[in-house]
This record gives structure tokens, C-alpha cells and sequence, in this order.
RNA sequence: GCCCGGGUGGCGGAAUCGGUAGACGCAGCGGACUUAAAAUCCGCAGAACGCAAGUUCAUGCGGGUUCGAGUCCCGCCCCGGGUACCA
């Protein structure tokens, strides 16, 4: 065996045996327990990026891992091929969107396979083949028969001189990216799947998932958004009435005015014969529809003329149109209570709008008991300012009390919105009242009064599954003239999408192509016409964990996903913690209720990784344009402390500026290429860096320095494999009859088994795992024991080093087994390595030794020492006699194992 | 705007349940080996003050709880992710 480490010729050796021997590639086997590890699977944009390296460099680590467990472990690759930047690319580059993802996935499989990763290739799919998305339009067609799936209205945002459908990210600053023109809001019919029969399932599974980040849970949450109000009626004086929803019933008596979307049909009906009001209209449809922008945007609004009618008062109030009120949430219209919430009081003060106090906070309530009123129902028409009627008004005399209260109505009718709960004041009725008692009192006078009732409102949105594009999958309805929109029956699915078409970019082809649509009606057998829009590619993603556990299946999924899931490990980027993640569990709901899989959740433990980030380098031309370079192509300038003092281009050695660490991307042009890594220290080394430059929940900065480092760790780690191997043969370890130094590195040997096995398995803390690695390998070649204990040490040390690394350096590993006198087998088969309890057992432990909780000194006692003992030797050092002298020592703190502190 | 994270030496990070802050690695400095370089090996290293022993300060900022806080609580600042048509 080679005497110094050769990456490409161990990985390719590695990679041969793996795949002459199919050596990942599983069944079913009831005998062994399952484990399921899956990736999210990659879009094909072309090549591999460092976050694709680092997500399946997790994965592979926990698949590897889990097998040595003597799990059956499942670890499956496919690609995510429909999606948006296959129609950039295909514009770009003058091809078809297929074209160009069956390339892209050509070439990332074999990047896949260069980095070793333990996939079942023969479970491989593509979801634009049409022999995956028949399942999904089936599934479809069941759904609308089920009413799960159902059309409507909704907003998109619209290029007018394209006269197209964009993106959100498609919308730069409320204009078209490509025409620059400013987007509108334009209303079309659009599928959608009935996520929100499913909310309240969706909230509480949350809480059967211990083992997904408290992080990804709690966004979901308030995502789902559920709350409890009440749904209110208010009439309108010559008009239909308005409903609104609240959550904050018990200030409905500081309701000064109603507000309403401006696609509301009682805004459009006031514009009929107000143009002014019509102009207002027309203006709130620009901008883009995303809630970011919305959320923003310069809140603006206009009076309508109309009056809504008070349910409880009686009194008449303005019904306005607000450019924040949304026709798409809820009712489209919200009473408005700018004495207690801040965005109505924003637009209130804009708007020359009254404000009315109704909740008084608990200080308030005191203040105005202290001063001899009373809050309760009927007291007073004000019982703040009957407080402060009589009371000393000057300011010498004023007591506190006036003081709490001045500053309370000063701070609402000035300042801000009291938005906490408290005691109302002010509402008639429900005056005295607390938030619990005036949201049931409030309840009942409306329902008495057939004025509203108790409901529970959800955030969450049904899903809208229509995409005006071509590169995805067909959605399989038919519009008839007579039987309106009719499901593909399932006998003629799939729908297929033309893979060979002309792409313009600006349609899509299957729009434009008078033919493709021509169709008959499956139910009376008319002409009619196909749908044209294309499945949201989430819903792709939302089901291919399941279609892996049963490749080939003529159903969706078959029986042997019964033996495979619930996904046991899942790993893929916080950005989907949300949206993705969110339907995924969806979609399991409706594949469960089809009776296709067996359990409520699809992923019993998610682990969420972070970014991967990079130094950004550019130079600024004349007019300001920034010019971005790669890492690779500038050189760092550090001083003599190491602090980074300036970068200069490699070609012609002037100057750059430094432009932060960013993510990787294009547009930085600050992506480091994984295969230019993979080609200069091998895959084994850039998983290794990948693995340990950072926790995997956190962002990962991208740093060669830090690769070399790792090379050179492997190259170590090599050589003294290799040194140990050309030794003579060593007898079995004999524990009874090891020196101190011996006992010492298998103590450190095996402290270091149990901690790689508890950071691998269960804390997924790779980083630290490799650390102790790095740590034992230290221990080991300071070890120049050479006797015959000391070899037979040395050897148990390595072997299981080789077999530590594997599931990281499996390429490595694979070379080092045979160098250390083994067969060549698959090191995912040997059994993880035994943690010896005997060896952990240590005689004397280091103490620290504080003084009023600073640090001191330390002392060396025996494991088991007594309080007294250690207290004793903990005063006689020097340094704490120095602190405690001429003191009294009131308390003296033991805590076994870890320190001594000493009260004075 | 709203929801969710993060902030520790020159840098990436460690400290797992409130108990010795800075493991491991990178960069740096000093030395060995070498004709030289590369590679490799040995050593130093949070900051300030001090000849030294050592002392003080230090985990984004300001408070608090505790014998003891990077870790818990309250209030801020900054950075990142998501925000329903990027995936």
C-alpha cells in the first residue's frame, strides 16, 4: 500500500467496490430495523453547489453511521427537475427547459457519485418524467372529486407589456424584472387543495414531533395562525351589510370607523359615481402582490360616503377603503380601533380620524379606584376623567394617581395604541370589565341579537396550485361550454407535457400552441378545451420521500412503504421550514386518507441546516457598477497578528475591496466550485471540511485555508496508519497489564468512541465529533510506546479511528481497514466500536477552586472525595488563603466532579 | 411590517443540565530539519498593566436573578432566513 495518502486513487478504488458490489442498494428485510435518511432533493440547476455538498454530506455521515448501527438503512437520490430557472436557462441559452434539465442531471449525477455518497441509485427518478407526475395528477383528480381540490378567484401580480404572470421574485421594487414596466394586481381563476380543512390537524402535530427543530415548529405555528374572535355584522346605511372578524372583542366600543379592501364590491359599488374614489381604486391595484410589500407599502386609504351602523351604539361610522385591508384574507373588510391598535392608529392620524379610549391598563384602574370612582357598568360616562374631575388640577398639587391617568390619556390620544389586555372603560355595558369577561359578554349580546357569532380564524391559506408556465406538470382538467371544468379521467393520465417545443420565454409554448389544448369533453363528448396551467412544483416535492420506499409501483406508493416510513431522518435548508415543509406534511395527510401510507406525520427527526457563505471581493468602475471576483481569483493580505489588511487581485496585483462574507451565489460571484475542490484534495477532504467548519444548523463559511487544514489531518492520520502497519505483528491488548501511559490513551480511546457515537447519533454536533478525532489522533502520535502492549494499544486506537471516520471519510477509511491488516469488505457492515467501561474509570479528578465565584486555582483530588476533604485542600492553597484572609467565610459550595467555591 | 434564528480571540468555532470561557482547526509568531524551498516536526499565543509572581477586564449593548451567567429573565442594537408564484 501506497506510503503517502493518494485521494483520487483511494476514492476511485473506494467508489468501485461500492458500486460492483450494489453495496447501498436495499430491500425490505423484517429481520433488521429500518432506517429511512433522506436529503431533500436537489433542483438540477446545473452543477453542484457547496450547499448541496454540505446537505448530503449530512445525510450521507447519518446514513453511514446509522448502517454501522446494524440499521437497514434506506438513502435515496432524485431530482426536483420541473421549476423557473429551467425556462430562464432555456431562454439564455436557446434550448428546451427538458433539454437543459436532462443534461444538468446527467452531469450532477456524476458529481453525486464523485463525492461518495451512499445513495440506492436504482431508486433514482425525475419528477418531469412522466411516469412520476401521473401519480400526482391522479391524486388531483381524486381530490376534485372529493372537493379538496376547487377553483377560484386570486391575485397575481401582472406585466402589463408582456402581458404575463410574474413571480414575486420576478417583481423588482413593483416592477416587471424584464420590462421594467410596473406591475399590477390582476385577478385569475386558479386551482387550489384544501390545506385549510387540514389546519387544525396541521397545529396539533406539531406537538408529536420532539425531534424537529423548536425553531421550524414554532414558525409553523404562527403560520397556521390560529385565533379565536368573533364575526361581526355591521349594517350600512342604504347598502348590504359588512362583516368583520376580531380577535380583540372587547374593544368594539372604541370602533371609530370600518375599513374595506379596494376590491371590496362595496368600494367598487361607492365608485360607481365617485371617480375620484374610482382613481383611488385603480391606483391600490399597482405594485406587486407579495406580503412583504404589501406589509410596507405607505398605508393610504379614502372615505367612501358610506356609513356603517354601530351593532351595539347604534352610531353611524365612515366606511373607508384602505390600501392595507385585503380582499383575499378573510372577510376584506376590519373594524378599526385606533385607541388600541397601532396600524389603525397610524391611519387614523393620517386620516383626521377619531380615536376612542375603551381598555384602561391595571396602574389606570387603580388610580381611578384611589381617587374615590368607580369603573363598573353605569359608574361613569368616563371614569377617567370623572377621576380627575375635582382632583387638584395644578401642578404643585397633583397626586400620583391623577399623574397615572393624565399620562395614560395623554400617551393614547397623542402617542401610541394601548394594545395589551385590560379593564374597559368607556363601553357602556362592559365597563369594568377584563378581556375574558367582555369577549364572552360582547358574544352574547351580538348572538342575542343575531349580530355576530364566536369563530375560529386560521392564517393559513388554501394552497394555490396553478403556475401560468410551461415546465411543469399539466394540470388534468378540461373545460367544457356545457359541463364547466371536468377532471381528465384517470384511464387517460397522464396528461403529457411536450418536452420538444420552441421556448420564447414570455408564454408558455403549450399556451401559444392553438392545438395541444384541442380536446373532448369526457363527459359529453363536445369540444372542449384543456387546461394550460402547470402544478406548483411544491407539489412534486410534497410526495417523492413516499415514491422512493416503491419504485416502479403502478399506484402512488405501494405496501413496501409500510416497512420504510415515516421518514426517519430528513435533512435540507431552513428556507423551507415553512412552505415546503408545510405541504409535505399536507400531502402525507391526503396520501394517509387515500389509504396509501399509515402514519400521520411523513419525518419523525428534520435537521435543518445553515448557508454556506463566502469572503465577497469586488472593484468599482466609473459609474459606481460593482464588478464582483472570485475567491479564487484574489489574493488576502494579512499583518503580523493575522488580521486581514486588503486583498489584491491575482492577475494584475492591485487592489480589491472587501465586500463581506455573503451567501454563495451568482450574482456575488462568490461560490466556491465544489469540483475544482474535489479535484485539487479529493471528496473525502472537502466532506471532512464541511462536516467540521461548523455546527450543521449554522452558517458554514467557505474557507481553502481551512480545507488544507484538513488534508493535511487525513495525510497525518495516513502516515501513521501506515507507520503502525510496517511494525511487527502485536499481541492482544491485555488491560490487567498496562502502564499509566497505556491506560491513559485507551482511556482517551475510549472516552472519545462514546462521545463520536453520542455526537453522531444523537446530537448530530459532527463538528465536535471530528475535534475529539482530531484530538486522539494528537494523543496517539505523541504515544511512542513501542513495546508490545504498546503496539497492541496503538492498534485498537487506529482501527477504531478508520472505523470513526468512516461515515465522514468513508473513502479513507475504505483503504486504511486493508492497510491495517483487514479484508477488503464494506466498513458500513463492521460493527460500530464498543465503548470498554472499565477503561473510562480514572483514580483522581482536577477541581476548580473559586473565591465569591471567581477562579483561584485548582486542586487534584481522588474520584470519590469526600466535601470536608476537598474543602480542606481547597483553602490550604496559597492563592485562595491570599483572598480569604482576614474574612469570614459564610458559605463554602462543593459540587463533585467540577468545583469549590468559597464564600466570604 | 410580521414570524423565526444568530452575535464568544485575528478567523471558523468549543463549553451537551447554571459550575475552570476559548477545546479542535485556520491564520500568525518563534524554532528544528534543508544548500534552498515545499512538506514535516517542536513551541508560543484573548486584551490591558507588570521585570516577574500576578492583577484587572472580557462571550453585541444596558439592566436583573444567583455562591456562581456565554448559558436563565427583562429592555435594546446589529446581521441572517421566511413572508404563500425562487427552490
Amino acid at each position: 500500500m501506497a506510503e503517502t495518502y493518494d485521494p483520487q486513487a483511494v476514492e476511485a478504488a473506494a467508489q468501485t467496490f461500492w458500486s460492483d458490489t450494489h453495496a447501498f442498494e436495499v430491500t425490505e428485510d423484517a429481520s433488521k430495523p429500518s432506517f429511512y435518511c433522506l436529503s431533500m432533493l436537489p433542483y438540477p440547476s446545473g452543477a453542484l453547489h457547496m450547499g448541496h455538498v454540505r446537505n448530503y454530506t449530512i445525510g450521507d455521515v447519518i446514513s453511514r453511521f446509522q448502517r454501522m448501527q446494524g440499521k437497514n438503512v434506506l438513502q435515496p437520490m432524485g431530482w426536483d427537475a420541473f421549476g423557473l430557472p429551467a425556462e430562464n436557462a432555456a431562454i439564455k441559452n436557446k434550448t428546451a427547459p427538458a433539454k437543459w434539465t436532462y443534461a444538468n442531471i446527467e452531469h450532477m449525477r456524476g458529481q453525486f457519485k464523485r463525492m461518495g455518497f451512499a445513495y440506492d441509485w436504482s431508486r433514482e427518478f425525475a419528477t418531469c418524467k412522466p411516469d412520476y407526475y401521473v401519480h400526482e395528477q391522479r391524486m388531483f383528480v381524486r381530490l376534485m372529486k372529493q372537493g379538496l381540490a376547487y377553483r377560484k378567484n386570486s391575485v397575481v401580480n401582472w406585466d402589463p407589456v408582456d402581458q404575463t404572470v410574474l413571480a414575486n421574485e420576478q417583481v423588482i421594487d413593483g416592477r416587471g424584472w424584464r420590462t421594467g414596466a410596473v406591475v399590477v394586481k390582476r385577478e385569475i381563476p386558479q386551482w387550489f387543495l384544501k390545506i385549510t380543512d387540514y389546519a387544525q390537524e396541521l397545529l396539533d402535530g406539531l406537538d408529536d414531533l420532539p425531534d424537529w427543530p423548536e425553531a421550524v415548529k414554532s414558525m409553523q405555528r404562527h403560520w397556521i395562525g390560529r385565533s379565536e374572535g368573533l364575526e361581526i355584522r355591521f349594517d350600512v346605511e342604504g347598502d348590504e351589510p359588512l362583516t368583520v372578524f376580531t380577535t380583540r372583542p372587547d374593544t368594539l366600543m372604541g370602533v371609530t370607523y370600518v375599513a374595506i379592501a379596494a376590491e371590496h364590491p362595496l368600494a367598487l359599488k361607492a365608485a360607481a359615481n365617485n371617480p375620484e374614489l374610482a382613481d383611488f381604486i385603480e391606483s391600490c391595484k399597482s405594485g406587486g402582490v407579495s406580503e412583504a410589500e404589501l406589509e410596507t407599502q405607505e398605508k393610504r386609504g379614502m372615505a367612501t360616503g358610506l356609513h356603517a351602523i354601530h351593532p351595539v351604539s347604534g352610531e353611524k361610522l365612515p366606511v373607508w377603503v384602505a390600501n392595507f385591508v385585503l380582499m383575499g384574507y378573510g372577510t376584506g373588510a376590519v373594524m378599526s380601533v385606533p385607541g388600541h391598535d397601532e396600524r389603525d392608529r397610524e391611519f387614523a392620524s393620517i386620516n383626521g380620524l377619531p380615536v376612542k379610549m375603551v381598555v384602561a391598563s391595571p396602574a389606570v384602574i387603580d388610580a381611578i379606584h384611589e381617587l374615590g370612582h368607580d369603573v363598573a357598568a353605569g359608574a361613569a360616562s368616563d371614569p377617567m376623567r370623572a377621576a380627575l374631575h375635582g382632583s387638584a388640577t395644578d401642578a404643585y398639587d397633583k397626586s400620583s394617581a391623577v399623574r397615572v391617568i393624565e399620562e395614560f390619556i395623554n400617551r393614547i390620544s397623542d402617542i401610541e395604541a394601548y394594545t395589551e389586555h385590560g379593564i374597559l372603560v368607556n363601553s357602556g355595558p362592559f365597563d369594568g370589565m377584563d378581556f375574558q369577561q367582555a369577549f364572552k359578554a360582547v358574544a352574547k349580546h351580538l348572538e342575542a341579537e343575531g349580530k355576530g357569532c364566536r369563530k375560529v380564524n386560521w392564517r393559513l391559506r388554501d394552497w394555490g396550485v396553478s403556475r401560468q408556465r410551461y415546465w411543469g406538470c399539466p394540470i388534468p382538467v378540461i373545460y367544457c361550454d356545457d359541463c364547466g371544468a371536468v377532471p381528465v379521467p384517470e384511464d387517460q393520465l397522464p396528461v403529457r407535457l411536450p418536452e420538444d417545443v420552441a421556448f420564447s420565454g414570455v408564454k408558455s409554448p403549450i399556451k401559444t400552441d392553438p392545438e395541444w389544448r384541442k380536446t373532448t369533453c369526457p363527459e359529453c363528448g363536445k369540444p372542449a378545451e384543456r387546461e394550460t396551467d402547470t402544478f406548483d412544483t411544491f407539489m412534486e416535492s410534497s410526495w417523492y420521500y413516499a415514491r422512493y420506499t416503491s419504485p416502479g409501483a403502478d399506484t402512488q406508493v405501494d405496501k413496501r412503504a409500510d416497512y420504510w416510513l415515516p421518514v426517519d431522518q430528513y435533512i435540507g435548508g431552513i428556507e423551507h421550514a415553512i412552505l415546503h415543509l408545510l405541504y409535505f406534511r399536507f400531502y402525507h395527510k391526503l396520501l394517509r386518507d387515500q389509504g396509501l401510507v399509515q402514519s400521520d406525520e411523513p419525518v419523525r427527526n428534520l435537521l435543518c441546516q445553515g448557508m454556506v457563505i463566502a469572503e465577497t471581493f469586488y472593484r468599482e468602475d466609473g459609474d459606481g457598477a460593482r464588478h464582483w471576483f472570485n475567491p479564487a481569483e484574489v489574493d488576502v493580505q494579512r499583518d503580523e497578528r493575522g488580521r486581514i489588511t486588503g486583498a489584491v487581485l491575482k492577475a494584475d496585483g492591485k487592489p480589491v475591496e472587501i465586500g463581506g462574507i455573503e451567501k454563495m451565489s451568482k450574482s456575488k460571484n462568490n461560490g466556491v466550485d465544489p469540483q475544482a475542490m474535489i479535484d485539487k484534495y479529493g471528496a473525502d477532504t472537502v466532506r471532512l471540511f464541511s462536516m467540521f467548519a461548523a455546527p450543521p444548523d449554522q452558517s458554514l463559511e467557505w474557507s481553502e485555508a481551512g480545507v488544507e487544514g484538513m488534508s493535511r489531518f487525513l495525510r497525518r492520520f495516513w502516515r501513521e496508519v501506515v507507520t503502525h502497519a510496517g511494525q511487527p505483528d502485536h499481541p492482544v491488548v491485555d488491560p490487567a497489564s498496562l502502564d499509566a501511559n497505556q491506560k491513559t490513551l485507551r482511556r482517551q480511546l475510549h472516552e472519545t468512541i462514546r462521545k463520536v457515537g453520542d455526537d453522531y447519533g444523537r446530537r448530530h454536533s459532527f463538528n465536535t465529533a471530528i475535534a475529539a478525532l482530531m484530538e486522539l489522533l494528537n494523543h496517539v502520535s505523541k504515544f511512542d510506546d513501542m513495546s508490545d502492549q504498546g503496539r497492541a494499544v496503538r492498534h485498537e486506537v487506529l482501527e477504531a479511528m478508520v472505523l470513526m471516520l468512516d461515515p465522514v471519510t468513508p473513502h479513507t477509511s475504505h483503504a486504511l481497514w486493508k492497510v491495517l491488516g483487514n479484508a477488503e469488505t464494506l466498513l458500513e457492515d463492521v460493527p460500530w466500536p464498543a465503548v470498554d467501561e472499565k477503561a473510562l474509570e480514572r483514580d483522581a479528578v482536577t477541581l476548580a477552586v473559586q473565591v465569591n465565584g471567581k477562579l483561584r486555582g485548582t486542586i487534584e483530588v481522588p474520584v470519590a472525595v469526600d466535601k470536608d476533604t476537598a474543602q480542606t485542600q481547597a483553602m490550604a492553597l496559597p492563592a485562595v488563603q491570599a483572598f480569604v484572609e482576614g474574612k469570614t467565610v459564610r458559605k463554602v459550595i462543593v459540587v463533585p466532579g467540577k468545583i469549590v467555591n468559597i464564600v466570604v
